[in-house]
DNA sequence: ACCATGCATCGACAACCGTCGATGTCTTCT
DNA sequence: AGAAGACATCGACGGTTGTCGATGCATGGT
């Protein structure tokens, strides 16, 4: 599982986006396109460490431990989370790049 | 097929959103995460009159027309895309205030 | 009235996705 | 050494998605 290219990207408006900068940006938003992904990034940015760790995450979910497990790694294998692990425990924390790199596709398209 | 509540949401961090937001702002990125679908949003918007033919847009991509007609239909559902019938042809326009929900959820994401 | 054109819809298919229970691996404590 | 806990991985399942060819449905021109 190799780090994925942080995509940097035109805006969406303005001229038209390459084949290729869409075949790198869609995967950061398939990644975020979940709501229990979106939560999840949500808690760890919104956290004061900045980070999380994955057993308060799993409190946070009606969900099984292997599922939140799942999403917490397609959410690092798209380069949105780092990941660190310190004694028995599991530190996410998001990669601002990442965020950024979406953030810039849309805060130039909107007009207004 | 009705009009989805364009949902509009706090920002990833801060405090972190509900899983009724997220619920809401989902769709409008699953709708996003795809590549022809960002092509398409984005050749739409970067067009001069702010809006395209389905015809022009067959023409940018190598796929069939009933495709173009399903991602177009995505976009459409999700309250991304404005549809106008004219005459024989159908013309697209980005909804501003779709496109500024989501990037509401980024803008102020990301601290630097 | 007929035909050509632009677009939507249908049905089908393979690929992918979210979720789960079970199991594996590593760390720490006793 | 052994047991307990935290997290990852595996295999399986139903549901969804992207794509296609074929067909339907309007509209406008002849």
């Amino acid at each position: 599982m190799s780090e994925p290219g942080l995509a940097c990207c035109t805006p969406l408006s303005g001229t038209a986006m390459s084949a290729e900068q869409a075949e790198q940006v869609a995967p950061l938003l398939k990644a975020l396109a979940d709501p229990v992904r979106l939560r999840l990034v949500s808690l760890i940015a919104s956290s004061a460490s900045g980070e999380a760790c994955v057993c308060d995450l799993n409190d946070a979910f009606d969900l099984t431990q292997a599922t939140i497990s799942h999403h917490l790694k397609v959410l690092h294998s798209a380069g949105l989370l780092d990941r660190d692990k310190r004694g028995v425990w599991v530190y996410y924390a998001v990669r601002p790049e990442a965020l950024r790199a979406v953030a810039t596709l849309f805060t130039t398209a909107v007009p207004a």
